[in-house]
DNA sequence: CATATCTTGGTTGATTTCTTGCATTTTGTG
DNA sequence: CACAAAATGCAAGAAATCAACCAAGATATG
């Protein structure tokens, strides 16, 4: 046996079970341990195959976009906590339309295992529900943007003309009394049509999103039936958005992820108090 | 946090990243190693995730799709072969539309970083250049099947109609002298919109294809420009496809037992697993 | 308010795994 | 055939991980 045979022997190993054990590759390839370690070392620098403690992961397929690497802590317990109260506005038998960005994905994740059928933009999100039988998916297609992962551009939005949903679930780079603000020009289009295929919108944002404007209007406030926010959001803001019409459902905040980390030692539950989370069952089944 | 939600936020990330180290855990969640890991025991009992040294492993739906999981890994020493031969015959600048199919993916997986256009209808496929800056990537539309991860329907071939690439890269599973097959209706008739839209069209097959039928009749030989395969190609298929008028470019496969079956000294090889390549035998019959 | 139960966090010793160095074998080349 | 280079196997020291134990705090119950 040859070294190159070997390590196709080994890649494609790897490659079928996702992840394996060294004691497990040893037996398997019949050579001794030390090879095998030095041909996943090999691996690893081809960016084939990542190595952990006591075996190898197979490292091909799993997207990583920019957008969600790097998220505030503080900002994704919100976010999540949102997830929690929209997912559990969205009944089964639906057809759902996810728009893309980090708080559409935390909706996203707990509609898996769901009865549902998902129509999206958004490649993470199509992600989540590609192996689920249970959901049907239908993706958008168009041109992806590199940094967020979502399909943009005239055919999507041409598809979108031809659909209609149940509910559409909307996020927002900001919101003023003036409507839905995104950073996206191609994108405001899309959500546009989003929003016209929709029989309820549901627009989810948390609360430091409000007062703040970005670079297109998407949409006036009275073309939103549903918005769901934390519950850091500031009295004067509930009532804009109440007297525009819109049903406000507002999600309780479990606990600040910041205070943790300073002081991991302070975070007694006296602070979570009561939070039943109402859709564990509905969502996480 | 309590107890369930902690759990729940743990079983999230390890389903979404596949796999995670505890050290990275402890961080994340802001408790200690050891209430880590009686949470990780505890999720192993209940088959959520499987634990490994030093990390775990989500054991559930990931994107990990049917079809890539069980398959001779013979076969994929073939695919990888034929997928360096189809991605060297490939320019950088092309705009490259890629079909499903795990032989695709393989090429897909080459042309990652390099600097092209490239469509594809294939969630996987579209995944490998999600991230990447250097690849446009356009996505076609429409319902995504469960098993393979390819989006199909009218959607996806009426997009299909409006594009013009310079090069189809196309998969096929089985390959007679009246033309491709594959198993998919709907499938089908993405592919025959991919020819259409086609300056040059290239197959990916390996040698095991051959003199094989399937459901539905994708097209004839001669729509066909350029045809990738192993060099386990029996002769009189090369004459076939070369009648047809298709270019036929062979790679070379890696592994060379001939060499080993050819030397009397070898001493323990016979311990050794010493197969015979099943891909010769499967092109002969 | 007192008690019992559960959960959490830290520590210790044992186990497993990793790296490094070296001798031997195999491969490639003139 | 001889020599150089690479690959392979083995072993010992180093590092990381694991499992079990115990104390402190939180929760529930009467």
């Amino acid at each position: 046996m040859q070294t190159h045979e070997r390590r196709s022997k080994l890649i494609d190993l790897i490659r079928i079970r996702g992840f394996a054990g060294l004691e497990e590759l040893v037996k398997e390839l019949g050579v001794s341990e030390s090879t095998v370690r030095r041909d996943l070392d090999t691996l690893e620098e081809q960016g084939s195959a990542k190595r952990t403690h006591g075996g190898v992961l197979y490292s091909g397929g799993m997207p990583r976009l920019g957008e969600f690497d790097e998220r505030q802590p503080s900002h994704w317990a919100a976010k999540r906590a949102i997830a929690v109260r929209a997912a559990a506005a969205i009944a089964d038998g639906e057809t759902v339309l996810l728009d893309g960005g980090t708080t559409t994905y935390e909706v996203a994740r707990l509609l898996v295992g769901r009865s549902l059928q998902v129509v999206t933009n958004s490649l993470p999100v199509a992600n989540l529900f590609a192996s689920e039988a249970r959901t049907d998916l239908v993706l958008l297609g168009g041109y992806v943007s590199p940094r967020t992962g979502v399909c943009l551009g005239p055919y999507a939005n041409e598809l979108l003309g031809r659909l209609h949903v149940t509910t559409t679930v909307l996020s927002a780079a900001g919101i003023t009394q003036d409507g839905l603000f995104n950073a996206h020009l191609l994108l405001a289009e899309t959500e546009q049509a989003m929003l016209r295929a929709a029989g309820r919108v549901m627009v989810v944002a948390d609360s430091s999103k409000f007062g703040r404007k970005s670079l297109t209007l998407v949409s006036s406030l009275d073309a939103i039936d549903q918005l769901v926010c934390d519950d850091g959001l500031a009295a004067p803001w509930r009532e804009t958005v109440m007297q525009a019409g819109v049903e406000l459902l507002i999600a309780p905040l479990p606990v600040t992820d910041v205070s943790a980390a300073g002081d991991p030692r302070k975070q007694s539950a006296h602070l979570i108090s009561q939070q039943p989370n109402p859709l564990q069952k509905a969502g996480l089944a």
